[in-house]
DNA sequence: GAATGACGTCGAAGCGCTTCGACGAGGGAA
DNA sequence: TTCCCTCGTCGAAGCGCTTCGACGTCATTC
């Protein structure tokens, strides 16, 4: 193993001088700092990961906890992983993967033998039990989705609450007036999971401005439910035109369930959803959708630390606003 | 920041002491280290990973780099994470997470920054562009999956081709004479993925042996592309009664293709996959089909690394047995 | 023309841990 | 009894890097 003694050798300087050019924390002349870079080239030198963080106090590599529990959409969190893998790269950080399974054991665990230096953490809980925790690490951390108190922390996540509102405004402004939001697994709600319930309240708010008739229907993710929450709906609100769907496996079924029904989409019903963009183009029907915005939360999350880790004050919380794409499964309401 | 010559001084100890209790490579008496676990749980002592890696020149850092290709059913990629995850937990490891798209670059830096100790690869090629980098890297690598010249390299995955021969032996021993296998998209095999190859492979393999009409028909992930394929077999293959599919998401609508163009399954056509069990309950049949084992792939590969890490020699290839679980999608053949 | 300060570099002191060699005490074998 | 080994412990020497203070050299400034 080539080490820093050497390039500096070979180069003719002294260590810390390599050390400064590779690190710019102080000025080095071009022409040293050139020779020094063809010394590294020629010598293949790569710094020692351990002895960089034992001399810096800096690991550069962030903790990433990942879920795995029912009800998440695993392509979404693949996405998210990824997007904060590739952001992390770009600041020169590598990503330790830790799954919710590790709990609280595994935060302190790596912060506190100093493994990482910051964490993201994704699927909070309203009241999550890592909070507490979170706020006395030594370390910065950035949590992707609100809980109930996000005082003294920092969250990103995409504003499901405007989301909410705009799928019912969508709705409106196309002259729907009865509409129903079917959402996710009881359990989700019950587990209270912030984005569930951010989407139900801006869902009820928009619909209770805008003088539309609204209802809520958690759905199991399962093909079954969708198919029986179909008839119930048809059944029990017979003036329904307008859906928002906020449950991705059932967004499929639930429209194939509708048709068999004898329901055109969207020509006598309307439907939305918030899922990600890849589901709501391969439905049966294209769906009007508001994404999930995994590339920008991931990103977003790591600039935050980073910024955290530079020392400069960050908002505690970042919305990332809806954007919804119009596709073919949304029409103005024919007033029969 | 609690360190070791603190818990030294604690405990009326030397700090090689202390080391010597956490490590067990040298032996201490019980009352000893009975003083040196109190004081260091008293003191919250964590030693710091990078003083450690330095010292030691172990990182306890195992790297994973996961696929983010089309064609890659995402679910499993994240349940062999989390299995890899979970088995490196058990050795004491943790995991930091690669993603393909680094490709040489970064398994080579992880590597030659000591920042892991061992490398995990999934989704390997059948002549991918690494191999010749993870031979002369210096440290050990298990790749899930085998490439066409797996010499000097330790392989794992399932054995797809005993997967395409127990498949076919299924359907065989129900009576099937025509069969037709339903594979990846045309790029997968296009790539020269070794898994797709591989079921073929074993698919002809077994259905010439038992004197099984068979054909091969790679198939998008798209369910046009599943509505297309079913109405072809029916036209250009009307004795069929056996399918084998590989290709997660084309299996629930080929099936509802199938079904919907006036065929019962598995009344007049038996159907078996090679997919997640999860996904072969979830089909609005439920399908007799061989798992893909992602914990026992992600388990084994963290235990193929673990011993080469201690210096025991391992076997190059480790092919795990299919296993074939009965559902209600196979029947034994009418012969009307 | 002396004082000031930025620039570019060096040397040395650690960062917190592991590991090697050494050494005293005690037990068996000869 | 002597020799040798094992057991349990200690001290010291690094592991390879960063960083702090210092220092000489110029270019400014008044």
């Amino acid at each position: 193993m080539v080490k820093i003694t050497e390039v500096a050798r070979h180069a003719g300087v002294s260590p810390s001088t390599v050390s400064y050019a590779l690190s710019g924390k102080r000025p080095i002349s071009e022409e040293t700092r050139q020779r020094i870079e063809d010394s590294i080239r020629e010598l293949g030198y790569r710094p020692h990961a351990g002895a960089r963080a034992l001399a810096s106090s800096r690991s550069n590599v962030l903790a990433l906890v990942v879920p795995l529990r029912a009800g998440i959409h695993v392509p979404v969190v693949m996405r998210f992983a990824v997007s904060v893998v590739t952001a992390a790269r770009r600041h020169d950080h590598d990503v330790l993967l830790l799954t919710q399974e590790e709990g609280e054991d595994g935060l302190r665990r790596v912060a506190d033998t100093a493994l990482v230096d910051a964490l993201i953490v994704m699927d909070v809980q309203l009241r999550d039990g890592r909070l507490p925790l979170l706020r006395t690490l030594d370390r910065p951390s950035v949590l992707i989705g609100f809980p109930a108190e996000p005082a003294g922390l920092t969250c990103i996540d995409l504003d499901f609450e405007a989301a909410g509102e705009l799928c019912v405004e969508h709705l409106a402004g196309l002259g729907h007036r009865v509409i129903a939001l079917v959402g996710s697994p009881p359990e989700v709600y019950v587990r209270e999971t912030g984005f569930a319930q951010r989407v139900v309240r801006g869902y009820t708010a928009a619909a209770d401005r805008n003088g539309v008739a609204s209802s809520v229907h958690p759905c199991e993710a399962e093909p079954a439910a969708a198919r029986q929450l179909a008839e119930r709906l048809l059944r029990e609100r017979p003036a329904l035109t307008g859906v928002v769907v906020h449950n991705e496996p059932v967004l499929d079924p639930l429209i194939d369930a509708f048709q068999s029904l004898g329901l055109r989409v969207p020509g006598d019903l309307s439907v939305t959803a918030i899922c990600p963009d890849e589901l709501a183009g391969r439905v049966r029907v294209p769906v009007t959708s508001i994404a999930i915005p995994a590339d920008e939360v991931g990103a977003g999350s790591v600039e935050l630390l980073m910024k955290k880790l530079g020392g400069t004050p960050v908002p505690e919380a970042t919305l990332l606003p809806p954007r919804l794409t119009v596709r073919a499964s949304t029409a103005r309401r024919t007033t029969a």
